[in-house]
RNA sequence: GCCGCUUUAGCUCAGUUGGUUAGAGCACCAGAUUGUGGAUCUGGGGGUCCCCCGUUCGAGCCGGGGAAGCGGUACCA
């Protein structure tokens, strides 16, 4: 941009706003790879595809109802033409409840789906997470069959171990019923009881990093990090917080680390809850799919009955999953780096009956596609050779352009990558460019070659070999390492072979 | 939201007790080595020193306020 003499341009700042990014190349080539086996899996099952709109009414996909300004909490919102709000999906399970609501009868019950796309939160980003990620759901509504739970539990272990994961994940399987009935136990049920129960979930859920002592002072007073925040406590009395910390401490439902029968059948017969009806219901259900995962020779070493798992706090009804990994690593910065959970779900029986008058029952799970991605690189499993670029054509002669762009057409037309050069700079650059692209070779025609009706093939990785034992100016313009000349009419055979060499 | 750290070129960072036109390495672009990726040499483009206010003859540097980024924590449909 051309500089006035009085001052500079003001230039929009080339940045992306925080939370979100770009993905280059050889990501989008390696994510689109994961996402196939995932595909495959899940077609595998009898699951079929849909693809539903990034955008929604907010009030479809509730919740975020904008009462004042805007509902910025949460959601990218903004209004249409006739002031009706919309949102960007933050999940594609809302969508796919409205999605059933609006074609209930024209589909087949129950219901299969998946789905895979991006999905946006506004929200602060931290570390692995951002305001844009990608997720990969799988659901079946329309029936409250715990069979589809367990099957949907298979489905996500095969997943998985379709991507090189086996023995380093495990599903854990709970029952929001079964922590209900607990909590109606030790007297937290009832409406006023509302806010206390959330807050006792919360607790829960961070077992995993905080351990007894951590959850303990999440349920009672509150607890204080090492950052100095203050969370506050669900106040409640020891006699309540024993219970529940047993619970997750596996000491009055034993075996954890026996089969899931073992699990199941200790949480059954303890005395001190399986009066409760909601939690012997609850208790039932977990029964229920481990016989089924069972059957299909699932063991405990993936997919697992575990007491602390909550996952998100209001939607879920009945069997919660969530898929963690199970290893750690060393992250760039050496420290060391643990991945968690890369997936997880549950039954909502509610979802879509917000859109009718009827309830329709249905369950689902959702990977976290960019998080599973960062682990499936940390672990190697992703194929880390970056691919080939084109075989470059160089433009030696700038009058010859149809020539060049017929070779380019030639290969192609055999099935290889090629491009002709179109860019302006000399021969050296479209070297640079072509090394800078990853071509196995380039195809050379200058007046030499065209008075003999051949062409030039440089083999770019042999070359690169062969150079870098050369130190001196002399030895490298004249040695020109692992070039060949060939009659036009060979070019595709003669660059056949050098990607042979080269796959 | 809360706590902490950070902010000078595309990247990594220097920058003295406040003192002329703010530097380096790497990266990028061009040229030379006369048609070849590397090396070398020469040259070049790039900066609102995060922003605003204050102190001062004078601020990248000192004071106040703010913003953004990073990390932790909370929330997470």
């Amino acid at each position: 941009m051309a500089k006035p003499e009085t001052g500079k341009p003001i230039l929009p700042k080339a940045r992306l706003p925080k939370g979100m990014r770009d993905v280059p190349a050889a990501e989008v080539r390696a994510m689109e790879k994961m996402l196939a086996t995932i595909r495959g899996v899940y077609e595998l099952y009898g699951f079929e595809p849909l693809a539903t709109s990034a955008i929604e009414f907010t009030e479809a996909l509730g919740k975020f109802l904008p009462d004042q300004d805007r509902p910025n909490a949460g959601v990218f919102s903004f209004q249409d033409e006739d002031e009706e709000w919309m949102s960007l999906r933050y999940d594609l399970t809302a969508p796919l409840a409205r999605y059933v609501a609006e074609n209930y009868d024209a589909l087949p019950k129950p219901y299969r789906r998946y789905q895979t796309g991006s999905v946006w939160r506004n929200e602060k980003p931290g570390p692995g997470r951002f305001r844009e990620f990608v997720q990969f759901d799988c659901d079946t509504v329309g029936t409250d069959n715990v069979a589809a739970d367990a099957e949907i539990c298979i489905m996500a272990a095969d997943a998985l171990e379709a991507l090189g994961l086996k023995g380093n994940y495990v599903i854990k399987i709970n029952n929001r019923k079964v922590l209900d009935g607990i909590m109606a136990v030790i007297g937290l049920s009832g409406a006023d009881n509302f806010v206390r129960r959330l807050t006792v979930l919360r607790a829960i859920d961070k077992f995993d990093r905080l351990g007894s002592d951590g959850v303990r002072a999440l349920l009672g007073k509150g607890r204080e990090d090492e950052s100095g925040d203050f969370t506050k406590g669900a106040d409640l009395t020891e006699a309540q917080i024993n219970p529940l910390v047993h619970l997750l401490e596996g000491t009055t439902f034993g075996v954890i680390m026996g089969s899931n029968f073992d699990a199941v059948n200790a949480w059954k017969n303890d005395p001190q809850f399986n009066v409760n009806e909601i939690y012997n219901s609850g208790i039932d259900e977990l029964r229920r799919m481990a016989e089924l995962t069972n059957a299909a020779g699932y063991q405990n070493d993936r997919i697992k009955m575990d007491s602390s798992v909550v996952r998100g706090l209001e939607y879920y009804t009945g069997p919660v999953f969530e898929a963690e990994l199970t290893f750690d690593t060393v992250g760039d910065d050496g420290k060391p780096v643990r991945f968690g959970s890369v997936g997880g779900g549950g039954r909502y029986d509610g979802l879509v009956g917000r859109f009718r008058s009827e309830a329709v029952p249905a369950t689902g799970f959702s990977i976290g596609v960019s998080r599973l991605y960062a682990a499936l690189k940390q672990l190697g499993k992703l194929g880390a050779d970056k691919a080939l670029g084109p075989v470059l054509v160089l433009v030696m002669d700038k009058d010859r352009l149809g020539d060049y762009q017929k070779m380019a057409s030639t290969l192609r037309q055999a099935g290889i990558a090629a491009e002709m050069y179109v860019g302006t700079s000399g021969m050296k650059p479209q070297m640079k460019y072509a090394d800078k692209r990853g071509s196995p070779c380039v195809i050379i025609q200058g007046g030499d070659e065209k008075a003999k009706g051949e062409v030039t093939i440089k083999d770019l990785i042999a070359g690169a070999k062969a150079a870098a034992a050369i130190t001196d100016r002399a030895a490298w313009t004249e040695g020109r390492p692992a070039q060949v000349q060939v009659p036009e009419g060979k070019l595709v055979e003669a660059v056949r072979e050098i990607l042979a060499r080269h796959t």
